[in-house]
DNA sequence: AAGTGGTCTAGACCACGTT
DNA sequence: ACGTGGTCTAGACCACTTG
């Protein structure tokens, strides 16, 4: 029974910082999931049980099954009652996560570009203002930006602000992605609802990015909410296929 | 103050049930669930605070937290330390789960029919294998069906499955989906790890889903994974783009 | 029978945002 | 100063799986 013991590389998992303000379910999870992406825990290795974890980590046994939990819910682990916790087999890849694609294609260690091609102040279309929750008739922020990544037209990006958002200044929309640029304005993004689709190709879009006319495009439509729950974008995009692609794990609860 | 005060239906969180198998927090999320959906806690309003509802229900707090964290986590609700938890604004959506095509089909109240094209043992795919995780070479179960709804024919949908699942009859594959026949034969789906995207239709595919040749098509790949980690099925999937589309909600961690 | 994860309790202290 | 959620503890009992 040596081949499917339990597994912990305690050397890792040693020197938990109790005085720092970064919870201590995070720190364990944080390097559980790092030892099992890098391979230092392979697939199909069995856990300590949590009992054993928790006092060998002076941690009590819900602290550990937080850090635990993290992992599972990241679909690296398995859970099962009666037998322990697993590595899922298969190779690791990423989450979907609540980012922009300007810091998708920076994670992915890709050149990202963008050009802003509209920038104004428009009426809220019927459908937008819908989404947006304001009133028919306000104005909002209009943007329409070409995003690339090593030089590449990857996506057209088309965004509905509310107009408090109309200072952003063009030159930021071309340094950094629309998230970020929320952050930085003490607009933290907190829950978003998307739609994935596909459809032909029209209009300038051939061109813009470089693909066949009438070719087959990947769409995203997306409203983004902030920590009160308001409705702070909504987003019209449409992706090179051959370039882009959406990743999900998803998790049985 | 009483526009945004507290709100409770406590009528509706009044009988909870303590002897049967169906764990406390998870009565109170789905019952608080489907009083956000319906409208009788509207968006926007604010919850009592956590020890105050435990008190109230009977409970103690880390029970009430964590059926609060169910909602959160399907983007009903938003916590904010130091304020309290509220309904999002915005109209609800449902999540994208782990189910097939078929419950999803199901679920939305359309008539879903299966054509089974093609239903017979293969030597793996180089590639297939590779995400299956079965030695080159070896023979697995290959599917090609064609999915309806409302007689619309709606998706073309392929299947790898390792040899112990040859014996899924035909006849069983029109009336279920895969995953509703996995689970009768004790397989139970954990983890899927998929990946969105778009192509343009080629081969039998236009005349199939009766759409124009070469047109766009929405199309996912996917592994799914058992209890014990171990890859099930790997399918390849596309769809009619103006039949279908994913939605997610995401959430911040 | 033994071991595992699943659930639940009744407290505690802290960080954060409002008043 | 106060009230909120965020974290953490040290137990308990149960359901499920395996030997």
């Amino acid at each position: 029974m040596a081949a499917d013991q339990a597994v912990w590389p305690d050397d890792l998992f040693a020197d938990l910082d109790r005085t720092g303000p970064v919870p201590l379910y995070f720190q364990v999870s944080s390097r559980l999931e790092a030892a099992i992406r890098s391979g230092d825990i392979p697939p199909g290795a069995r856990l300590e049980n949590e009992i054993a974890i928790g006092h060998r980590l002076g941690l009590s046994r819900p602290t550990v099954r937080r850090a635990i939990q993290e992992v599972v819910d990241k679909g690296l682990l398995v859970r099962r009652r009666g037998i322990g916790t697993q590595v899922v087999q298969g190779q690791v890849t990423r989450q979907v996560e609540l980012t922009s694609l300007y810091e998708d294609l920076q994670n992915a260690q890709h050149d990202p570009a963008t050009r802003v091609l509209t920038h104004e102040t428009r009426t809220v279309p019927a459908d937008v203002a819908d989404q947006l929750g304001v009133s028919t008739g306000s104005d909002v922020l209009y943007l329409r930006r070409q995003r690339s990544s090593d030089g590449v037209p990857v996506a057209l990006l088309e965004n509905w602000l509310p107009a408090d958002f109309s200072d952003i200044p063009r030159e930021q929309l071309e340094q950094q992605g629309l998230y970020q640029i929320l952050r930085s304005r003490g607009v933290a993004i907190r829950v978003a609802k998307q739609r994935i689709g596909a459809r032909r190709e029209h209009g300038d879009e051939a061109e813009l990015l470089d693909i066949e006319r009438g070719g087959p495009l990947l769409t995203m439509e997306r409203v983004a909410y902030d920590a009160s729950g308001h409705a702070v974008e909504f987003g019209r995009h449409c992706y090179r296929p051959d370039m882009y692609s959406f990743e999900t794990t998803l998790v049985a609860k």
